[in-house]
Formats: C-alpha cells, sequence, structure tokens
DNA sequence: CGACGGGACGC
DNA sequence: CGACGGGACGC
C-alpha cells in the first residue's frame, strides 16, 4: 500500500538522503538553504510549522540527493549556530518516512557496510578496497565456523557515516555494498545448516567427550593406517577444499553415521581429512567400497580408509569373519532380488521388497515416494542440480525428489545438465548435501540455492 | 564446466 | 527537549 508513485516518495530515495534538524523556531528555510547547500543537492527543504498559528516548530528537514551529501552536513552542522544568538542546532539523518519511528538515527547504523566479496578476499583485501571511502575501523569475514573458510560476505565499520556512505554510492557494483543491519537484531534470513543439529545429534548418540579421538591426536603416527583393517571408522581425505558440511552429507547418504568430525591443525584450520564413525561395520565397510575413489567434487578423487577404533580384531579368524559379514552385506545391498532399497532395522540393513519398479537404482537410501505438492503452490525452496553426463528423465527425476517431501516441480534448463527441484517447503539444510551417482553413472550433484 | 540472483555477524 | 507539507502526477 506504499503509494511509490507519489512525488513524496523521494523523500526516502535513496535511503538516508534526509536530514532532521532542531534549530529554533527563528530559523527560516533561507538560512538553513545558506548554510546546507554547500554540501550537496538540496532537493527539499522544509521547515515544519504549526498548522493553524503557522508558527515554526524550530525543526526542519533537508533532502539532498545523495546519502553522502546528507550523512557531510549531519557531521560538518551538527552542534553549529546558524545565527547569532540561537542555540547551536542538532542535525541527524532523518527517519525514513515509512518508518514512523521518531527515534534518532545513531552513527552506530550508520557507518557499518555490509559487502559480498570474492571468496578468495583476505581483511587486508578488504581494507586496501573500501579505504579509499575513508578511515576503516575495521572489516570482518564472514566464515564458516567449521570450516574457516570464506563465506564471500563481510562487514567494513567506518568511523563516519559520510565515509560509508560514499562506499556504498561509489564502490565497485559487484560488491553489492549496503548499510548493514545493527547486529543486536538477531537476523534470521538464513537457516543456519545442519551443523548445529548435528552437533546435537552427536553429543547425544555417540557421546563425543568419551571418544577415544580427539582432534589433538595424532592419526598419522603408528600403524593405524593399516589396510588389512577393517572398522566401523573411517577417514577420508581430500586435495581440494571440502567442507565439513559436504562430507557429512557424502557420509551420511550411508546409513547408520554416528559421528563426522574435520581434522584440524592447532589453528582451526581444515587438513583435508575428517574423520567418519559408522555404528556398524557393515555401513562402514560399504561407506568405504562406494566413495573411496568417489570424485567429490567432481575431478577430487576421494580416499577412504579404515581407521583404528580401538575394538577388538583379533584373531584372523575373526577378521575374516567380519570381512565375510561385511562382502554379505554388500552383496544383498546391490544384487538383492528387489533392488538396492534397503530399510534401517535394529540389526542392520535389509533389502526392502517394493511394489512399485523403480526406474533409476542409487547408491542412497531414499525415503518412500511422497505426494507430489500441488503444482500452485507457492515454491519457497529450489534444489540447484547438475547432472553428469545428461539429465535424467522429469518422470524420473520426480520419482526421486517427491520423496523428501513437497515437491512442486521438477524443471530442467533447456539445452543444459542442469535443473532445478522447487519445492513448496523448506527443509533445514545447508549446501551441496547430497550427491548420488546412479547405476548407470549418472551423476547428479546437487546443491541447496536460496529461498525464493 | 554448469543457472540465477544473491545477503548477515558465537553475547 | 524535537518528526512529517505543498504540490500536481508521463507511455
Amino acid at each position: 500500500m506504499e503509494d511509490n508513485t507519489k512525488p513524496s516518495s523521494y523523500l526516502d530515495d535513496p535511503p538516508n538522503s534526509r536530514l532532521f534538524l532542531v534549530t529554533s523556531k527563528s530559523i527560516t528555510e533561507d538560512t538553513i538553504r545558506d548554510h546546507f547547500s554547500t554540501f550537496g543537492e538540496i532537493q527539499d527543504i522544509w521547515v515544519v510549522k504549526d498548522k493553524h498559528t503557522k508558527e515554526s516548530k524550530g525543526v526542519a528537514f533537508v533532502k539532498f540527493s545523495k546519502s553522502s551529501q546528507a550523512c557531510t552536513a549531519m557531521e560538518e552542522m551538527h552542534g553549529k549556530c546558524l545565527v547569532e544568538g540561537t542555540k547551536p542546532i542538532k542535525v541527524f539523518i532523518a527517519q525514513s518516512r515509512s518508518s514512523g519511528s521518531h527515534r534518532d538515527v545513531e552513527d552506530e547504523e550508520l557507518t557499518r557496510i555490509f559487502v559480498m566479496i570474492p571468496k578468495t578476499f583476505t581483511e587486508e583485501d578488504m581494507k586496501e578496497t573500501f579505504k579509499d571511502y575513508g578511515d576503516i575501523e575495521y572489516c570482518i569475514i564472514i566464515k564458516n565456523k567449521l570450516t574457516g573458510e570464506s563465506k564471500g560476505l563481510g562487514y567494513v565499520r567506518f568511523h563516519k557515516p559520510s565515509q560509508a556512505a560514499m562506499a556504498i554510492e561509489n564502490c565497485d557494483k559487484t560488491f553489492r555494498a549496503i548499510l548493514a543491519e545493527p547486529r543486536t537484531k538477531t537476523s534470521t534470513t538464513e537457516n543456519e545448516y545442519f551443523g548445529n543439529s548435528r552437533s546435537e545429534h552427536m553429543a547425544n548418540e555417540s557421546g563425543m567427550s568419551g571418544y577415544p579421538f580427539s582432534a589433538d591426536n595424532n592419526y598419522t603416527s603408528g600403524d593405524m593406517w593399516n589396510s588389512d583393517m577393517i572398522t566401523r571408522c573411517l577417514m577420508v581425505s581430500s586435495r581440494a577444499a571440502i567442507t565439513q558440511e559436504q562430507v557429512y552429507s557424502l557420509f551420511d547418504l550411508i546409513p547408520g553415521m554416528d559421528y563426522c568430525e574435520m581434522q584440524r591443525d592447532q589453528y582451526g584450520f581444515s587438513k583435508g581429512q575428517a574423520m567418519i564413525r559408522y555404528n556398524n561395520l557393515g555401513s562402514a565397510v560399504y561407506a568405504k567400497e562406494k566413495l573411496n575413489g568417489f570424485e567429490y567434487p567432481p575431478g577430487n578423487r576421494l580416499v577412504v580408509t579404515y581407521v583404528d577404533d580401538g575394538e577388538d580384531r583379533t584373531s584372523p579368524v575373526g577378521k575374516m569373519a567380519m570381512q565375510l559379514v561385511a562382502a554379505q552385506m554388500m552383496s544383498m545391498v546391490w544384487n538383492g532380488p528387489t533392488g538396492p532399497q534397503l530399510m534401517k532395522t535394529s540389526t542392520g540393513y535389509t533389502p526392502v521388497a517394493t511394489s512399485q519398479k523403480p526406474r533409476v537404482q542409487t547408491d542412497v537410501n531414499l525415503p518412500p515416494v511422497k505426494k507430489m505438492a500441488p503444482s500452485d503452490s507457492v515454491v519457497k525452496e529450489r534444489l540447484f542440480v547438475i547432472f553428469n553426463p545428461s539429465p535424467l528423465p522429469v518422470d524420473v527425476l520426480e520419482d526421486v525428489f517427491c520423496r523428501f517431501g513437497s515437491l512442486v516441480e521438477v524443471y530442467l534448463v533447456p539445452g543444459r545438465n542442469v535443473g532445478y527441484m522447487k519445492k513448496s517447503l523448506t527443509n533445514v539444510r545447508g549446501h551441496t548435501n547430497i550427491q548420488c551417482r546412479t547405476r548407470d553413472l549418472n551423476d547428479m550433484t546437487c546443491y541447496m540455492t536460496g529461498r525464493t
């Protein structure tokens, strides 16, 4: 219901380009113009007067064409006397007309900008980039707290509002600089990925504190890499940068994972290795078999090895028995009479008879088919999917992705190997958390993208 | 490799 | 303490 067509709507455009002055009843529009026109193009001056008596209320609004002009005028003119003998004036950035608030806008809200930066940017790079616009108090890059990698977003705090405004107006548009929202307002723009719930989950289910390995153990010493060993614990190594969420998502495709943690050096940097533990041997064997040498992301070969978990692997006979069990299980998984679908039971995983014959066989444990959402549902989330070598048929994709609920539509970008799975509900999930490889070697790499 | 359009901080 | 007019509206 905002009437942006009204000529008055320009008063908030651009944001923070209008000043609120507390002067004296005797100060006129002309006096204000005399003092403020040096700071930039004044679009409007309005001295507030009583409707009936026409007497000035001692306040005024000054609209500049740019926020930086308004900010500079505020910084220069606040506390000055416009006329000999009158009280010093107060100057604030005016609240936007739509806000309805009359609270003073504080410098705190006007000196910090929020920018999108290349993931490779350091805080020094940011300083170097934004110092052209004024004195920088600090630069902060938002990083993934688990891996330390940049999220490509950052804050720059300047000393003066005019400097932040200059940065917003004049920096390269690719930074998409805007004023940062004050931090105390706990923003809820983005769901936190499942890293949080995972931590809780693991703390509950596997008792991380009691786990024999901790981050400061040295896994690379001793005979812990004995390749004969079969355990529930796996180590995955990656040359390319890979996040904990990615590792988690990948190994969580095999049911039964109860622990997954990136190994870090003493500075908290990822070492390109992660530890995974399953709650049963079969899952670990299966995971190693399926994911060792797996390209993730494509082109990056993962190496998966067993890690000594301190459990009994006493006699060679016992080891053979375990291998036999594992082999049997894998055989069931892959050659079971009803296909690759698995169902979790208290003792492990058994093939499940499904009435419908799946058109696509995956190496992941798919949930049962669910009804699609009505096709006119509002799309709340899209899953971006990359296919290799070529897209799967739409009906197959519907069969696969409806199982995760609220699927509205499968959309394949014409002529491209990419598509979107549109969903009417949002999952609390992160990025890049599915990669499934179908039996016919069609790869699908799925990335969560932003909400619509 | 890849489309599109983005967005948020450990008190 | 100190907060929201007047004017006229464009493919």
